[in-house]
DNA sequence: TGGCTGACAAACT
DNA sequence: AAGTTTGCCAGCC
């Protein structure tokens, strides 16, 4: 049997991908794009990680572009938005607006609205 | 090798 | 705000 059964840089990606998601204060959330643009490769691929290892990672703090819930688990998502006071649209779309927060800039505190 | 799927993004209606 | 279409990247059959 090959000694590499599974290709490093892989796990490294997937590893860097779930330390975004981790290093997101409460009450603030991140979009696929954004980790995307920082690990690299596509949004896409960054739901595929988190779908098969965003078990112990706060997943519902990641979300869509346009602000609309995590997929599945959205229910559940709004009532974690509620606990950490996440602003979020009465019709369940989080507002990008004040909850955005830039894993590529974990120094950011509390950027202003313009 | 080729085609399909997917925890996405952006633009348009 | 919600739905539809196109494009992009990676994994799987």
């Amino acid at each position: 049997m090959q000694d590499d059964r599974v290709d490093p840089a892989k796990e490294e990606y997937v590893e860097r991908v779930l330390s975004c998601v981790e290093q997101i204060p409460p009450g603030r959330v991140t979009t696929y794009g954004a980790i995307a643009a920082v690990v690299g490769g596509g949004p896409r691929q960054v739901g595929s990680v988190m779908a098969h290892h965003g078990g112990p990672v706060p997943w519902w703090r990641v979300v869509r572009a346009d602000g609309s819930l995590p997929p599945s688990h959205d229910g559940e998502a709004r009532e974690r938005y509620a606990a950490e006071g996440t602003p979020c649209s009465s019709t369940g779309r989080v507002q990008m607006r004040e909850a955005f927060w830039d894993p590529a800039r974990p120094e950011d505190e509390v950027e202003r609205i313009s």
